[in-house]
DNA sequence: CACCAGGGTGGTT
DNA sequence: AACCACCATGGT
């Protein structure tokens, strides 16, 4: 049976259960959540976002008024304290001048995407995330777990991220499904599955044991997984 | 101790 | 277009 998205989808939502994500109190916390954890782990990012909680700077006004130094010392649990810091400010300002969330919430998806993307430290992926966490949009988000993933089911192949995306999309449309399939995706990430019987697609680390039923085979000089499909 | 964690940028080949 | 160094903390 050849891979799908939807049967992988179903699996990891069996294995894992549902994620209930994002894990915030509105759509600007999302936000800043989605910059602080960048190459971070969940838990120091919380870190960064109960400190500006507790100082009351999550908020657009807040994040624009406050020191650059002070705000720094804020985020510093969540490393990149620096680097992140200005793209608090710049998000900050940016939301500020664009009327709020409810201001926000007006653009087309497409229109929305492209003014974050402009955005210093606002990438392809923190976009996606704040498209479909912050404004449930249905958007397909697109990480180097998913990558990971489709490469060892397919082997080598030529898929760019708008093929996945694409490729995702004709089977997983709805909000609530890339919602949670996004959250599995990460959440499979820090699981080494070893319960679930020989899935082919429920693991992404290439140390899980469940890789050892790929066949690992080089192409190109690279080392890869080959198909699974039979 | 090394390695990892829910990326993005700017520069170089 | 593909690589690279860099940003930097806290956990295992």
């Amino acid at each position: 049976m050849r891979f799908n998205i939807r049967n992988l989808f179903e699996r990891l939502l069996r294995h894992h259960g549902p994620q209930s994500w994002w894990p915030a109190d509105d759509p600007f916390e999302v936000m800043v959540g989605a910059v602080l954890v960048q190459r971070t782990n969940w838990h120091n990012a919380a870190l960064g976002i109960a400190a500006l909680k507790d100082r009351n700077l999550l908020r657009t006004t807040g994040l624009i008024e406050v020191g650059e130094t002070a705000l720094q010392a804020c985020i510093k649990a969540a490393g990149f304290y620096r680097t992140k810091a200005a793209r608090l400010k710049t998000l900050a300002q940016f939301v500020e001048g664009a009327g709020g969330i409810e201001g926000l919430r007006q653009h087309s998806t497409p229109a929305l995407r492209q003014q974050l993307l402009a955005l210093n430290g606002i990438g392809p992926e923190t976009a996606d995330v704040i498209l479909l966490y912050a404004f449930a949009r249905p958007v397909v988000v697109i990480d180097d777990y998913l990558r990971r993933l489709w490469r060892r089911v397919h082997g080598l192949d030529r898929t760019n991220d708008d093929e996945l995306r694409a490729a995702v999309f004709a089977q997983l449309c709805k909000t609530d499904e890339l919602n949670e399939l996004h959250a599995l995706v990460v959440a499979n990430s820090k699981t080494v599955c070893r319960k679930v019987p020989v899935c082919g697609c429920c693991c992404l680390r290439e140390t899980c044991q469940m890789a050892a039923q790929a066949r690992c085979i080089t192409r190109h000089g690279r080392k890869v997984w080959a198909s699974l499909e039979n």
